[in-house]
DNA sequence: CGGTTATTTTGACAGTGTCAAGATTGAAAT
DNA sequence: ATTTCAATCTTGACACTGTCAAAATAACCG
């Protein structure tokens, strides 16, 4: 078995994702190109198409590397803290993750992949992994603190889909600021959980 | 002057942006070129340059006419209602707003236009006016129910963002549900209501 | 009518994703 | 070691895309 064995170039494969990456990073999904990629790896326009079937599964393998991260992240941060600081560290996380790497949460997101392309099961998974993760911690912190007719899950969607918001509006360039995007992100958590110490619902 | 005077075509300016958009429902923003549009126009492939500067421009154009659609049900929406049942209202229209027109709806928060592309002034006008009469409405409906510190300004920001958030995990293909989307808004519309009616912070 | 300007067209160029067919090379089989 | 075979890479080609330059056409204005 040639676990580590390689052909002509030596790890293609790798070599090509990583690549993609930074082109990524540095140009935005539109300037993402198999031909300037294959270009950066010393390689012919089409010798990509050996190791990535589309431009689709090409992208959708980095989408998978960076929901990966974002699993770890999750994991890490939501695992054992007091609810309401724990809460505000792991959004300050989750913002500062997708600050860093806009291209990269662009993707993971974007339509680019979910839409237009067709998503890998792979990643599919992962996504749907990471989410999962986020609402069950969320639900261990806030347990006993939810207001009769509240369903934990709801709020760990509203809660995503708040933060995701956004992210979204900050990297999609609409707004700029991104202090702002942390008061506001801050207050509203503050005022729901202010909203859970109540009774009433 | 010729307001209404005609050359060759007619009223290629018109035309086009009309064609654009039945082009953009029909196949999304990736689907809209501009030598398709100027086949089903019936005209040649460089013929929009001279109504349109660029494809960018035409974008900004059909995005405005979006907005200006936008900013009228928040007008319309927002005028005058009892504070809670007018905001499920209001989002409920947004939701279909967005649900109906996704391809539109992309369009205008999308990075096509803020990040790759350059947003026109008109553009950027009309997208921050409609925030500001949204923030406005808002903050009129709720006056007198905020707690101290809390600034309605963000509270505008982050409810535009949970909102938007939902529509674009909808609108992007990650959930499909649309009935879960409203649940979600719904309920959390109820939370944040009930933190509202709370003197603490 | 002549001239100016707005409008449209044809031709061209660089760039894209991707398929088909051939060339090269590593590894396994005899 | 030589053959066989499959993995890997290359060249060529096709249909697209946005956009520019220059030529052609047609409307308007004096």
């Amino acid at each position: 078995m040639t676990q580590t064995g390689r052909y002509h170039h030596g790890d293609l494969h790798d070599t090509l994702l990583q690549e993609a990456n930074t082109l990524l990073s540095e140009q935005g999904v539109e300037g993402l190109s198999l031909r300037k990629l294959a270009e950066r790896a010393g390689v012919s326009r089409t010798a990509p198409y050996h190791h990535f079937r589309d431009k689709n599964a090409l992208l959708c393998a980095l989408a998978t590397q960076a929901f990966q991260q974002l699993d770890e992240m999750i994991n890490r941060q939501l695992h054992q803290a007091g609810s309401q600081e724990g809460i505000q560290d792991f959004v300050r996380e989750y913002l500062r993750f997708a600050t860093e790497n806009p291209e990269q949460y662009e993707l993971m997101f974007g339509r680019t992949i979910w839409k237009s392309g067709e998503p890998t099961d792979e990643l599919k998974t992962i996504a749907y992994r990471s989410f999962r993760h986020y609402a069950e911690r969320l639900a261990t912190l806030l347990a006993g603190r939810l207001p009769a007719r509240t369903d934990s899950l709801r709020v760990a969607q509203a809660s995503w889909a708040t933060v995701h918001g956004l992210c979204r509006l900050l990297i999609d360039g609409i707004y700029v600021n991104r202090e702002d995007i942390e008061t506001v992100s801050e207050q509203s958590i503050a005022l729901i959980m202010a909203a859970l110490s109540q009774p009433s619902a």
